[in-house]
DNA sequence: CATGAAATGAGTTGCGTACCTCAAAACACC
DNA sequence: GGTGTTTTGAGGTACGCAACTCATTTCATG
């Protein structure tokens, strides 16, 4: 009836008469140090299996004594995303203070390969993890792999550098939120035939790029009325992506579909509410005329376009989560503690109105 | 540019000396212990808050020696999600070894109101805190009040109990649940027309009803055109579930939408499976003629469900998060630290099937 | 001012680990 | 058998706090 599923209480000393050996031995297999022969290392590894074993947070922490130092490293500019992600650290100031963690914020130009790799280099041995929001690209990656190579834990955050030997990826996988985006315009367009139009930031943009590719894959397979109009790339800039997209809406009048893979959403707003106005003015009106918006991202803003009905659904990828993720697996990859994949792993979060967190 | 946000490296012998006092006092005033007078209280509380001290987690674990005992009280008999419970809080045991927490399951009879309370009070004392399935009466809120004034953090789970003294709640909101899964049935139904049905297991249980309070509220206000037929019940039994629904379906062939509010998933899509069946042979068929089903909890049915096209929409709240937020509730009540609430929330998850987890 | 109660100080011990030093033992090699 | 190297043991200190004891001071009250 019940079931004890974590028993133990052992300590180091009990495994080092387990295994025949002093405190010290097991201490340097425990940490790798060097000095032990291979088959005494076995029988202490052994000890440590046989009891499952797991060393006292706690105590190894306070023997420890120095704060461990993480640092997350972001774009600079003002970028909605990313304040959110120092907002949730805030929230955590407490949570980290006790654990005695100092977390910092460095900003840098992520757009420009040369000067992210070498801000990179810069923190060498400065800190003990680094979250960082990274572009794929070579000079990147072989600053990212030195980091590792001189035992910094590194976590990449939002955008992956799969290529490079980074411990962990926390952010969600933007080919499937492309196909979800696809699903969602698809299926709400219902039984309409018409157009879809998709306004990005740039092509060149990894994830920007994955999401597009995830959502033509299904509007291609899934839903043959509808035909996808060439990408408009807006920058992620509001005035940009309106002028855009209004003078698309004109040429097209049977777009019945909106995916915006990025920022510039007001822009994207605007456009679509001068439509809607005109056509109401000129007769035409009601949801069945109604363009189906899908963005990414949960802000104030798309927060406000949902409950007005003006975007239909969004997909998000939890800030805060990730910001804690990121934070939690750099822990446990210093402690050497394992990771909890399921708990870390970032979910494509649909958010509608109802929903809406 | 680089900002620091948890400095902290202080500790009890720092604000006692700051405060003018000693570490005894100190500690007393920390812990609530008599013999300290008010103005000496505040001074202490002033002084910790002055440097926004934080104690040592580590320490303060190390320090108290002894294990936390947590357990989950859960229904028994066989039960998926509590059974993925279990599954989750097995995935965490390294974690929950190294940090010294016994977890332990205990089955009861959930239902049955003078049992859960009679297994809750006879648990009091024996552990530091509790995760309950619980349902709203009188009689268990009573146990659940005597447990906490005894000094055992509780936590109810899934399935809440307003009325009681509980520290917190971890579950989501069922009515919103209910409202989304309405949303989604009506706007993926499109620019059909019809009926739309309702499976639960029983209008009695709580969150059943919520559910379904909030699915009509929106069915109502938002869908005119879509008309809501009796509740269905099937008892979270699948044979009476299909039985009842292919009863249903036969009698009205207008039916478009199909709500399923707890299990009996099986035999819900047993019935609709026989009705598409039907329709094949005798001409109609394609994806407007079928019946838009919504339904919750990601289970090995549901995802192949959803992954055929049989279902089109999951609601979900996460076992896995639900049951470590629940520990680290219980663990942060039990060392007096502060939630984070905004991790702890239980969000309500639209999968689909390209969102998968 | 005496008395007892309340408030406070001073100190100790122990939690389980990290990290260090120094000496002793085991071993390899010529 | 002697040399040098590697491996291991023994022991200590420190980390920050909880929890306790016991002595001392402060205070209110008669």
């Amino acid at each position: 009836m019940a079931e004890t599923l974590a028993p133990t209480a052992l300590t180091l000393k009990d495994i080092a008469r387990e295994a025949g050996v002093s405190l010290a031995t097991v201490d340097r297999v425990l940490h790798n140090r060097p000095g032990v022969r291979p088959d005494t290392v076995r029988r202490v590894k052994d000890a440590i299996a046989r009891n499952s074993f797991q060393p006292h947070v706690a105590a190894a922490e306070l023997a420890r004594g120095r704060a461990r130092r993480f640092a997350f490293v972001m774009p600079s500019g003002p970028n909605p995303f990313m304040q959110q992600i120092e907002a949730y650290l805030g929230e955590m100031a407490a949570w980290l203070s006790a654990r005695r963690l100092n977390v910092e914020m460095i900003a840098t130009d992520v757009f420009e390969p040369a000067a992210l790799a070498a801000s990179l280099e810069a923190l060498s041995g400065d800190y003990d993890g680094l979250a960082v929001v990274a572009l794929d690209h070579p000079s990147v990656r072989a600053a990212i792999n030195d980091l590792v190579d001189a035992g910094t834990k590194v976590v990449t955050l939002v955008s992956d550098v799969p290529s490079s030997r980074r411990h962990h990826y926390v952010g969600i996988d933007n080919i499937a939120a492309g196909r979800t985006a696809g699903a969602l315009v698809g299926r709400l367009v219902g039984q309409r035939s018409g157009k879809v139009a998709i306004v990005a930031g740039s092509q060149g943009l990894r994830d920007h790029a994955e999401r597009i590719f995830g959502f033509n894959q299904v509007m291609g397979s899934e839903f043959p009325d509808l035909s996808v109009l060439p990408v408009l790339e807006g920058r992620d800039d509001d005035g940009r992506s309106e002028q855009l997209l209004a003078r698309l809406l004109g040429k097209h009048p049977d777009i019945v579909g909106l995916y915006n893979v990025g920022a510039g959403t007001q822009g994207v707003a605007k456009a679509l509410n001068d439509k809607a106005l005109n056509e109401k003015t000129s007769g035409a009106a009601g949801r069945d005329k109604q363009v189906v918006f899908v963005g990414h991202d949960v802000t104030a803003l798309t927060r406000r376009l949902l409950l007005q009905g003006v975007m239909d659904a969004a997909i998000s990828q939890n800030p805060g989560h990730e910001a804690r993720a990121a934070v939690r697996v750099l822990l446990a990859l210093a402690r050497g503690e394992p990771i909890l994949s399921e708990q870390e792993k970032i979910r494509i979060d649909i958010v509608m109105r109802d929903n809406l967190p």
